[in-house]
DNA sequence: CTGAAAGCGCTTACAG
DNA sequence: CTGAAAGCGCTTACAG
């Protein structure tokens, strides 16, 4: 160990005892004939290496076939280039739109993502959040007010940044980047009543606090207009297009003059209108249906089905957006941002 | 730096210069009087630990809410607890079941993993795959030959283990899960001549390498059958439900004695049966479709549709499974997994 | 603009 | 079964 004679053999054996046989960044400085340090500046920030440098220190990377090691700059920097993602599910195509907007904003930031599911039950997420921890990530996408609230409870986390996705946050404490659930199931109830339905219903599944919230809104609308709104059929199961059959068969025995359905996703308006048509129940003329989040099939089925349009793949890339100029210390002007959504009237109303 | 005294305030200073302010290994080692690879062990194996230690070890670690950090443990054993999954798409649904089972199978046995979107083109995919490396990922799972190649051609993962996915390898050299393509598209094709359609086209976009494998096992059944096999509509574009009308449309242009399309997924076969309805082509009678992959909404549609039920999540399982098996140094019985498939004849045939 | 030293929090490889 | 030493490959915090 006193031994300073860097040829000497008794070291490059020590040295040699845990290598991994990657190419370093050290070998990449002996490569160019600077110190490391310099080859982290210019991969890191290139303006404070001097550009003739710069170029010989890029063109022997590549000669090298350096590739940084993540781990060691993560625990060297305690800061990791990983967002952590947590949605309630994968298998509902709505939010892999989101995830694709998360997905191209932080490519383009050279940031990756874990994602975890959720399964809409709070232990589940306690538990992913725990362990993303030990991933150091650098902030969290949320998709629940649960999960904000898991975090904020974690003293190891409670200083990193978090944006929460699909609703809105009550004031500027927390980011949010959503829509107002209530509004847009208002919206649903006026379309109907102002095209002269008297009886709808609402049928949901896997009662999240946002399909709730867009109940909330639809109530509302139809108590504004002095109508029922209690024919509804509320299922807390998994959803799924099948499941849109099954709901619109219930609420016909349950609500036999039902003269229109608002199903909280597309996927039951689909096994809806399926429904429909195996019983020879014409749409709209005897029942009209209303979807939300206009998936692909929507405007393309016979007939098409009106739905809410939602700003999925938007919400996505906002949020990390937000999340990823809060990790750069930028000021955010709207930390609540409300992306709206829009009605699509079609054939089905 | 020569002062040995433990609390010599100038070492505390410059101990803290880096601080991180996180619990470590080293403060649950000296909160239980023991040193800290003794907790490593306790974490890591156990097994190796006397047990009333052991205990005292995990009440320690929960009262300090100790949460091990990934970063140094990658770096010191120069082995990630993440793998990189890479898919031609997250917004086809397909994949979303494989990375389920993918995600279960993980989750048991402690690992992470990153998801990328390779877009079906190689370019996408030598950059995601540099990409990953940075993360030092455990191994890969991989869904299209391109990647193998790519993955084979760069020296610095020559040895991380790789798991194809959806398709068969060749031989015994690299490892796989999935199911014969070609058989796939030859069962459909013999399904339509056992039912009596004699002018049967393939519907196909996003051409993938294993789209035209089903294509080839859908070719060779006809033709073994005198048939014509080149009543078909081939577009490169991404698919989508809107596109499985458009190319029923094209078919009934150029083929109008068609009586009966193999759509190369059920999102076309869905588009496909809309237009159908709308154009009051009675299907099964004038007009039958098959789909591919039985995704939520072909058993319930109007009529069901008939299709090929794919092992998607088992493969995700599987594929996962064989390559957590590698990464333990356990001997492999059978590298190549044929899952199989099933045709589910419903009321479209 | 560039570099020498120290440290991030673990695990490896030995010793006992 | 337990521990002291060294090292993984970067970055921080200083110096110059």
């Amino acid at each position: 160990m006193s031994q300073t004679n860097p040829r000497q053999p008794a070291l490059r054996t020590t040295r040699t005892s845990r290598a991994t046989g990657r190419v370093t960044i050290v070998d990449v400085a002996r490569h160019v004939g600077v110190s490391p340090m310099t080859i982290s500046r210019a991969l890191k920030t290139p303006e404070r290496v001097q550009q003739e440098l710069r170029i010989r220190i890029t063109e022997a990377i590549a000669a090298l076939g350096y590739v940084p090691n993540q781990a060691a700059s993560t625990l060297a920097s305690a800061r990791s280039q990983v967002i952590a993602v947590l949605v309630p599910s994968l298998t509902n195509s709505v939010f892999i739109d989101t995830l694709s907007g998360i997905r191209d904003y932080l490519e383009q930031q050279g940031y990756q993502f874990l994602i975890g599911e959720t399964g809409y039950t709070r232990d589940k997420e306690a538990q992913l959040i725990a362990t993303y921890l030990a991933h150091a990530p650098a902030g969290f996408l949320l998709s629940s007010v649960a999960q904000h609230e898991i975090l904020r409870g974690l003293p190891a986390c409670s200083h990193l940044p978090a944006v929460r996705m699909f609703d809105l946050g009550k004031g500027h404490q927390e980011m949010s980047v959503g829509f107002s659930q209530i509004k847009a199931g208002y919206a649903v109830a006026r379309h109907l009543i102002e095209r002269g339905y008297r009886r709808p219903g609402f049928l949901a599944a896997q009662l999240d606090p946002r399909v709730m919230k867009r109940r909330e809104g639809f109530r509302k609308g139809l108590l504004e207009a002095g109508l029922d709104p209690d024919a509804e059929v509320l299922l807390a199961q998994p959803t799924k297009v099948e499941m849109g059959a099954q709901l619109l068969r219930q609420i016909l025995e349950s609500t036999p003059d039902c003269d229109a359905v608002f199903c909280c996703n597309d996927d039951l308006a689909l096994g809806a209108l399926f429904e429909c048509q195996r019983r020879g129940i014409d749409v709209p003329q005897q029942m009209a249906i209303v979807g939300f989040n206009d998936l692909s099939w929507a405007a393309c089925a016979t007939p098409s089905i009106t739905t809410v349009i939602t700003p999925r793949y938007e919400i996505g890339y906002q949020a990390a957006q937000l999340l990823i100029q809060t990790l750069k210390g930028e000021t955010i002007a709207k930390p609540r941002l409300d992306l709206g959504f829009e009605l699509a009237a079609r054939e089905s109303t």
